[in-house]
DNA sequence: AGCACGCCGACT
DNA sequence: GTCGGCGTGCTC
């Protein structure tokens, strides 16, 4: 692994040398696998750097703005004309040395290019794509015998004044416009322009400045002698030098908000100074971010057992090796954490704060604050895009007031830092670490681990439920294992009952959904003003609906897949594309009214709970009902505070919330989690139902867990009621190895996706034919997925395992040049084939 | 990813 | 005859 000290060099423009360089070899932002190369032009060469953005145009139209990756003078060979970079966009590089190192590993790595890093990297704001704008002439004369189309077309245009391509395709309810377009453009009719425009435009605010004027001590005297009959102007322009030039810390201006609201004059006075040209007004760029921070900062002592663990992470840092931090449900990972950062600011060193999910980093936040002040900072894809552009700046450069700390889901770990001391991956096993669409597929914990070796940054990936790759890393002895099996405060373990639902069933004894051990477990609670969470990861009301009569069950028109019955909006739904209609009122195939809903989701469970206890209060957490932006922590903040009894949840409701007053945690259905058809299934339940566990207990209480299931003598289920990680893992570790599976074998996920499925299997088999050539029996499929059909996309998957050597590499340079031959194929250019390197 | 070009079937 | 669909290839 190369470091910066090494890649350095290597870029001239970090030494000394000034060389003059002809070409430039750029990255854009699009899925090109190449670097296209432009002619420097000479009024450039003394701005132009690797690193920086430049406009260029690429194709017949469209301008992007590009990366300069590298500047030499070796004319391409080939038979094109190069073309001039038209403008520099910055004077410093946009991102920073160490970042072109992880973009050329993901590029090899997850089989993606340099352009879709790119994209994923870079606040939209930075990228900026030219648009085609098309405006009426206002010296065209609309003839008469102008065609219907055209005419609609120029009145529209006369009337708004420009439009863009998109807007007239769907203004003329076409595909493309563009042949319109084009003949109107020979008539003179319209005038075409093609537009890039900057999308980040800084904050400015107005301040105050001492008008040149007053240069001198004299000069304000005088002014001030000026003001004797206008006493407010002269109190105004008083506390004016008073706040800035006879300020003990003597600054130059106050913003006007500031100086208007301290001194309680107001704007008419400030006027008056203003054209007395004794003050002076100006806009000022400001930061979108908020560094300030008023409350109180402290940092708490850990106790022996983080202590140790604090000092056995530092040994294995040490040996730059990564740290895999297994730490039962609350045992204080955070404050652990939180010491490690510590240290690191100290030496001014920037940390990386991974979470999963965008919903974590409010809590998480919060408790950074606590301790560190405005120095935490939060980045994520929902941030706006001003604000992204200000964090992404912000870490690239060393400034006065700085985010130190930088809190963020996945898209975090592509930030440009320029002094990384320490990576933090919480919940290292959650699967929302791995970026499905699009390219490139990465799995930010994986790319945390090269980041950190880039910068020789210490690297922690903690979890309650490690995931068994990390596991198996440690193992192996690339990872070193701390662990913190205490919990936190004398919070002893839950108690996990499991609840054979088959058994009740057969006895009659269950009470709608629920066990009778659930049942009155969760009466109990409730009688002893103590909280309850039910958890069912199916949202929606029930999963399908079904005909009584004939068995018809209602399907998405556009997906393989079943609609999925949401009551509160009495209407049926499909989960995979959002095509929802009313609830059918009778069968359509045998015209039976008897329509009936089949298994159940948290909308359901919630209904049933009202009935069952009336008096409780009871709400649901799930996709649906955290829609809206401050949904989500509004319900966190509503359970915190007891003003819910019961929350009935998806796996939202496991991940990494901490609650003080919840006694029984009930997991609905274990069978669905079980049963489900993937390698890692029982990894997944035993993560997610420890995980759930982990909620209930509270001080000097021991909490009760409750697992419902119709396989009550499933082995994962024996391993979590004896909390008996290492057994699980072993067991599955042996069929891993058996089959040939990860973390043992590393797995390429190709997948096709095409409209037609005739089309899509014959791709499919083609290349199976061609991986099996060199892969043999390692190559599973092809296959359909769980869901065959996606918004009209039919999709199968090829499966390759490859064995973790030094040809892995190698291997997936072979499965990339088949997918392309393939595609060269006839018929095969509308064939969508993509490979996903080790897919979750 | 866009976009242009060329080839084919379905229509005024 | 031409319009518009799709398939193919190219972009410095």
């Amino acid at each position: 692994m190369a470091t910066v000290a090494a890649f350095l060099p290597k870029n001239c423009e970090v030494c000394t040398i000034m060389s003059e360089h002809l070409y430039a070899d750029v990255i854009l932002p699009l899925p090109l696998g190449d670097l296209f190369t432009y002619r420097i032009p000479p009024a450039f060469q003394s701005t132009i750097k690797v690193g920086v953005r430049v406009v260029v145009q690429f194709g017949a139209r469209k301008f992007y703005s590009a990366l300069v990756y590298k500047l030499h003078n070796n004319m391409p060979g080939g038979s094109f004309d190069l073309k001039d970079i038209d403008a520099i966009l910055d004077q410093q590089p946009v991102i920073a040395p160490a970042q072109i190192i992880l973009w050329e590993w993901m590029v090899g790595y997850y089989c993606c290019t340099l352009g879709e890093v790119y994209k994923a990297a870079l606040p939209s704001a930075l990228k900026l794509e030219s648009q085609t704008k098309v405006s009426f002439n206002p010296n065209f004369e609309i003839p008469e015998d102008l065609p219907g189309e055209e005419e609609a077309l120029l009145l529209m245009l006369r009337g708004h004044g420009q439009a863009n391509i998109q807007s007239i395709n769907k203004f003329l309810g076409k595909k493309s416009a563009l042949p319109v377009i084009k003949l109107l453009l020979e008539k003179n009719a319209v005038l075409i322009e093609e537009k890039i425009e900057e999308n980040y435009a800084a904050k400015l605010q107005p301040f105050l400045f001492l008008h040149p004027k007053l240069g001198t001590e004299q000069a304000i005297g005088e002014a001030l002698a000026s003001l004797q009959k206008a006493k407010k102007q002269a109190q105004l322009l008083e506390f004016f030098l008073s706040e800035t030039l006879y300020h003990p810390e003597q600054k130059a201006q106050i913003a006007k908000k500031e100086l208007l609201e301290k001194s309680g004059i107001s704007e008419g006075v400030l006027r008056a100074l203003l054209d007395k040209e004794y003050l002076h007004l100006q806009e000022i760029e400001v930061g979108r971010l908020d560094l300030s921070y008023e409350g109180e900062q402290r940092i708490f002592d850990l106790s022996e057992a983080q202590n140790q663990a604090l000092a056995a992470i530092g040994e294995a840092t040490a040996q730059a090796k990564p740290v895999l931090f297994h730490g039962v449900t609350s045992s204080g990972k955070t404050e652990v954490y939180i010491k490690l950062i510590e240290e690191q600011l100290k030496q001014g060193k920037q940390v990386l704060y991974l979470v999963p999910e965008i919903g974590l980093t409010t809590q998480l936040i919060n408790r950074l604050k606590r301790a560190f002040g405005a120095q935490a900072g939060i980045y994520h894809s929902r941030f706006n895009d001003s604000e992204r552009v200000e964090i992404w700046m912000n870490t690239l450069h060393e400034r006065e007031q700085s985010f130190r700390i930088i809190v963020g889901a996945r898209s975090a770990a592509l930030l440009p830092f320029r002094n990384l001391g320490l990576i933090i991956v919480d919940e290292e096993h959650e699967n929302s670490y791995k970026q499905f669409d699009p390219s490139p597929r990465y799995n930010a914990r994986d790319v945390a681990v090269v980041l950190a070796q880039i910068h020789r940054a210490a690297v922690v990936l903690g979890s309650a439920t490690p995931s068994f790759e990390s596991y198996f890393n440690v193992k192996t002895g690339k990872y070193a294992l701390v662990e913190l099996t205490q919990r936190y405060q004398n919070i002893s373990l839950p108690e996990i009952r499991i609840a054979d639902v088959r058994q009740a069933t057969k006895r009659k004894q269950m009470k709608s959904l629920l066990t009778p051990d659930l049942f009155e477990s969760i009466e109990k609670a409730l009688q002893n003003d103590e909280q309850v969470i039910l958890f069912q990861n199916r949202r929606g009301f029930a999963p399908y609906l079904q005909c009584g009569t004939c068995g018809w069950i209602p399907k998405c028109t556009n997906c393989d897949v079943s609609l999925t019955y949401h009551k509160n909006m009495g209407a049926v739904t499909c989960h995979y594309c959002g095509h929802t209609q009313t609830m059918p009122a009778n069968c359509p195939e045998c015209h039976s009214t008897e329509i009936k809903t089949r298994g159940f989701g948290t909308e359901k469970i919630e209904e049933e709970l009202s009935i069952l206890y009336p008096d409780a209060r009871i709400a649901r957490m799930d996709m649906d009902s955290t829609r809206g932006k401050k949904a989500y922590e509004r319900l966190i903040y509503q359970f915190e505070s007891k003003q819910i009894d019961i929350l009935v949840g998806t796996q939202m409701v496991t991940k990494g919330l901490d609650f003080d007053h919840v006694s029984v945690v009930g997991i609905l259905n274990a069978d669905q989690l079980l049963n489900y058809p993937d390698f890692r299934a029982f990894e997944r339940s035993y993560q997610l139902i420890a995980q759930v566990s982990g909620r209930a207990g509270r001080k000097n209480k021991q909490g009760l867990v409750i697992i419902q299931t119709s396989q009550p003598e499933h082995p994962v289920l024996l391993d979590v009621v004896a909390n008996d990680f290492t057994r699980l893992f072993n067991i599955q570790m042996n069929e891993r190895k058996m089959f040939k599976y990860p973390p043992y074998f590393r797995l390429a996920k190709v997948v096709l996706k095409h409209k037609s499925r005739e089309r899509l299997n014959m791709g499919a088999n083609q290349l199976a034919i061609r991986l099996r050539k060199l892969f043999g029996f390692k190559v599973l499929g092809p296959e359909y997925p769980l869901v065959s059909r996606i918004q009209n996309w039919y999709q199968k998957e090829i499966w390759i395992k490859l064995e973790r050597d030094q040809k892995l590499g190698h291997s997936k340079q072979q499965i990339m040049d088949e997918i392309k031959a393939v595609r060269a194929l006839p018929n095969n250019s509308s064939l969508l084939v993509y490979a996903d390197i080790d897919p979750m």
